[in-house]
DNA sequence: ATTTAAGCGAGACGGTACGTCTCGTCTTGAA
DNA sequence: TTCAAGACGAGACGTACCGTCTCGCTTAAAT
């Protein structure tokens, strides 16, 4: 990942992480199939350390401090960049893109299913919109702003979703 | 875009696609600083033509109107490819991402942004969320869903997010 | 030639030898397919330019001269590093062996040959060993110092030779 | 050497020679100092045994003799092909150049200086050509026709050596 | 009607990274 | 303690494209 901020995604090599790493590149193929897994496996590690899905009582503090945690891993730049570089990578790789999806994107959605689950057991969760849709919503946002529009993330946008997606009980 | 749906994004050359349309290379740079920006160009007047943004009458109308002209587009395969490879492109390449921004994505919001002007204009659209969260959710579900899960843009996926952003009057 | 004597033949690669006339490996490959025909290239120019095959008069003469013109260019070092270096090469690559034989090894046979029947239609030449026998004998007796003994080819050997294969007339 | 006959002496690699005789690589590397002293060690004890010199009364019955032997060894195609690689071992890797001369060439010599020898103390030997060049000439155009030509080695080579180098007394 | 010049196809060029191969050394674990 | 199995650092292989650069041929305008 340091490599990977000097020089950025698009110069890195093969060669290049070899060299870094004081090794011959025989070894990097003999453990990774592309520069994207090696990347991968340095993220998903990071990632998975931490998102927390500890119960605060409510699907509303459940789900704002999924979205706070998540976004502030988005905020990071270097780690936003990895990010960046392996959704582009997954769709130019069909093959690494099931990897990604598998090690790295579905374990985001079970996370926040733990969140969701939890809420629908405690009769917590509005009937619409669902589970995936709900899945759909935070991630897209996510992913757009780091993909599209690279803005930041912000306890607005949280506030918002928090918001639509787990509305206060009194005004209803 | 032929030869792109033939051999993929990954697999398309400057060489390849100067030969197939039988010309030199130094013609196809004289034009374009990339071979993303050949189908940019492509991709840009195709999907331009579509979504429209004529007046239903209402915020709810309007905004069912504009996701499914755009479900739609998504769901073509071979646009999507094209837009995969698009955005792809994009994060590996910060000049190119910037043009793409510019002739894509930013002229996407413009069009949302007709109906959520219109909408506030009319009284119509809701205080919570602002017009800026409202297109961060509506492209981010779409992107995530082309880009990610790879699942097609649903007519359910539609109700629910109409159902948040623009609720029925009545059961309030 | 001058890399080939400051590495080696074994030292020599085809990266070296782009490198070192400052141009890129495609252009290499684009005109010659190993470095053994690169090599040879060099190799047979430098050797047609020496051996003549004037004629002296008679078989005895112009054999010496054909003798002495090719010990001189078999002790030239340089040379015959190369040469070594060409038939190891034509052992160990087939296709190699071939071309090596018709761009180098049958032009000095035919070499040669002008003098074997020019000494024929002179009445000049013994009735034994056949043509292709003296041939035999003469580039054998070379190669072999070249390759095996690794000494020197003197007048002494010249001697020998001529006086076997061009015997004086007198003491008949 | 069945190996080396399988994939050719360019296509045999340590790797390949250990696996073949189940045996780790660095076995291999204990007993060997390279692939070339593996098969040369095949191809002195084959060698060794056959060409005999055994007293056939006469220089003339000796030296036929022992062409006959020498030729019959370098028709066979299989150790032919060995010697071939051998050869170009040698000219490749100095080091095992010299190990070729001391442990095949010089032997081979040595075998042939017994004959000239027996012959020199006999009386039977001409004056000119001397011994060593006889060798050269002997083993020269072996070498060459192996090496360069790969024509056969027929009787009547070995006829017209037998009557330049060993001239029938009568006719003088 | 002849000359000139621009535009273009073709593809050679200097580079760079690819993924593979084999080298000779080093490490590990079972017998 | 020995040794097969094979990981390791190293580096050349031959290939694929990159983006730049000549080349001639065509074609249309200017003479």
């Amino acid at each position: 990942m340091t490599l990977a901020a000097e020089v950025g995604y698009a110069g890195l090599t093969i060669e290049g992480i070899a060299a870094r790493a004081g090794v011959g590149k025989q070894t990097i193929y003999r453990w990774w199939p592309s520069k994207a897994d090696v990347l991968l496996e340095a993220g998903a590690v990071k990632a998975d350390r931490y998102v927390s899905v500890t119960d605060h009582g409510s699907y509303r503090g459940d789900l704002r401090a999924f979205l706070e945690a998540s976004y502030e891993l988005g905020n990071l730049p270097q780690l936003a960049e990895v990010l960046r570089a392996l959704m582009a990578e997954a769709q130019l790789d069909t093959e690494f893109g099931d990897r990604f999806r598998a090690a790295f994107l579905d374990r985001r959605r079970d996370a926040l299913a733990v969140i969701t689950s939890r809420a629908r057991d405690r009769g917590d969760l509005p009937d619409r919109p669902d589970m995936a849709t709900v899945a759909d919503i935070v991630f897209g946002t996510i992913w757009y702003r780091v993909l599209a529009t690279r803005e930041p993330l912000t306890a607005g946008l949280a506030d918002d979703l928090v918001g639509l997606l787990a509305p206060a009980e009194g005004p209803r």
